[in-house]
DNA sequence: GTGAAAGCGCTAACAA
DNA sequence: TTGTTAGCGCTTTCAC
């Protein structure tokens, strides 16, 4: 162990001619200080590039974060299931420096149920928010009562900006689309007849959906190559009959090399269907790495995923928030995850990391 | 802010009717304890799930750790590049621990000059070591001095067992040409006369690179289907002359789908010979986000790249060694990357994330 | 405006 | 074998 001493608060205090508290003043702009004794210890700053000892800091100020944490309920969907992971692997991360997280979740189908719950963590006042805002109406009051008791927040998975969120962390879906496109022309050599589907959502209220498919769209488009058509299915109703039918009737007429379904539940639904009642010899990409999916691209009857990283998501934005309150780091405006391709062979690759 | 008090070592004392000394002992192990007092201390830690402080004590036992990182040279080689970009930034992110990290690099080429620096490692008593031994028998004497100085170590990029290091970080190599294989068998079509390229690597002496061979060639014999070729470059000497006739040799008697090329140097140049010569309709697999190969992704005469993440394998064996010695947090004896396939549609995306 | 001093929770040296 | 205490570097009162 080597002590190679870093410059502390006293020994700027003692180059500058003043007390500690004169110096930690002017570190932080508080309390009231003469101009005379602001410049010389300004002038020692900036001649030592002093670091202050974080642990230290934190230390002495002695104060616990609470951080809220909002989400759809996670045992709706295994997509929030994934998040929720990322969030619980975060509260033991950041327990050791006293922060403590409080996951808050809400009816993935009832934007009530999500102005309740704004209504409950605005209530808990905490020092910060970490919320997917998939109700857009409903998030824009949840933004303003957060602007209004000044507490910071970040975004996942939806963007909405003026949000005047701190950042924002998710993917960029409309190059996701052109991924897709990518690797379905890849791999159907060329003839590129596809199908886009969006499965069991309301296409109309889900720009993510939609930019998904526009970047497929365009992939064709900057080919010079448009051979390719789309259907939707954010309407139907979740039973998967009038959605069965209608696959019938498009494969009866159509020769179809490649699908893209652009929700994380629909990728094994669809799969499941086509395996059934045909060859399957349909290239399918998905989204996201739940279980299912998984299943079926093991089987083979998925051959891409594209990840969306949802546990890494919230454990990234926890940190933003932590970072940012404790330590005074600004996070990035918007950090967009890498576009993860997965496949039967690195399937279990990404399964077994155990680095978030 | 919250000021919900955790359990302080102060108040076990207290339930067990001790000084925080004695707690300190039992907690560490250190020092003598009757057994009468260390019973009473862990029944209380028991009931009451006590979790220390770490802030406090990395301020409290106020000792600077000294990490030595061992890799080739960053100038020789632009993966080596990568991996001191990801030291680089672990500098900054353990500053604030006062952990200060030292770089040492050796020839890439030289044995010689890695045992030079072995010693030069050793001189310096790190507290801790992370190191790429890329040679073999080289290795085994600095695990032997490592081991005598009882200096704990992790091993990234290429993993021999038995070294007794605390964790090896790194790709499955094997899985990795399985991936590989994968991806040229779903985007040549069922067509697979498949060459495998070692380009200026003494493949005898490169387990890595064979274990990427073995992995391909397995993928196809598990599909009872093996219409694949190999040539090997191993001891070609790197002007290029002696590859460029090969390759000319083989495209004229034979007619090739797809190319695995194991090195991260290697797909670029052979990119560029086939795009230079033929129209290039031959998939390329290559390995690594290098400049060169990123051009190559980008131009499309590259088609995939499998990524790994050599900065990011820096940063994480840092991150273990420092956890251990500061938390004494005990790292995975493995820790295998997951194997990204990057395109010319994702490779952005990989580029851009800020996050390691 | 400023300085002195008492913490924050833990470690480690020293007495007893 | 134990308890006491002085730090670690910073924050935050509280007097002056």
């Amino acid at each position: 162990m080597n002590n190679q001493k870093n410059i502390r608060i006293k020994d700027i205090a003692k180059m500058a001619g003043v007390s500690v508290g004169t110096v930690d003043r002017v570190i932080h702009k508080r309390g009231k200080v003469s101009e005379n004794a602001r410049k010389k210890v300004e002038k020692i700053l900036n001649q030592t590039s002093y670091q202050p000892n974080i642990l230290a800091r934190t230390l002495g100020s002695n104060k616990n974060l609470r951080l809220a944490v909002l989400t759809p309920n996670p045992k709706q969907d295994e997509y929030w299931a994934l998040s929720h992971s990322g969030v619980e692997h975060a509260i033991d991360e950041w327990a050791q420096y006293s922060v403590e997280i409080i996951p808050k979740h809400f009816d993935l189908y009832q934007s009530n149920d999500f102005s309740k719950m704004v209504g409950e963590v605005i209530a808990m006042e905490p020092d910060g928010l970490l919320v997917a805002p998939i109700f857009y109406r409903e998030s824009g009051n949840l933004f303003q009562l957060l602007r209004n008791a000044s507490i910071p927040f970040v975004l996942c998975n939806t963007n909405i900006t003026d949000s005047s969120s701190i950042s924002f962390i998710g993917q960029d879906n409309y190059q996701s689309g052109k991924v897709a496109a990518e690797l379905l022309d890849l791999s159907t050599s060329g003839k590129n007849k596809i199908v886009v589907v969006h499965l069991y959502e309301d296409i109309e209220n889900a720009v993510h959906l939609k930019a998904k498919e526009d970047g497929l769209r365009d992939y064709f488009k900057e080919k010079k190559d448009n051979p390719y058509e789309v259907i939707r299915f954010g309407l139907s109703s979740p039973g998967g009959i009038s959605f069965e039918d209608e696959i019938d009737a498009l494969l009866k007429t159509d020769d179809i090399h490649g699908m893209l379904i652009t929700t994380s539940k629909g990728a094994s639904i669809t799969a499941s269907l086509l395996n059934k009642k045909y060859q399957n010899n349909i290239r399918i990409v998905g989204y996201d790495l739940i279980e299912k999916n998984i299943e079926c691209l093991k089987e083979g009857s998925i051959d891409f995923l594209i990840n969306q990283n949802p546990n890494k998501q919230a454990a990234v934005g926890i940190s933003f928030l932590a970072n940012h309150l404790l330590f005074k780091k600004q996070p990035p405006q918007e950090e967009l995850f890498p576009l993860e391709i997965i496949t039967r062979q690195n399937v279990d690759s990404y399964m077994r990391s155990k680095i978030l």
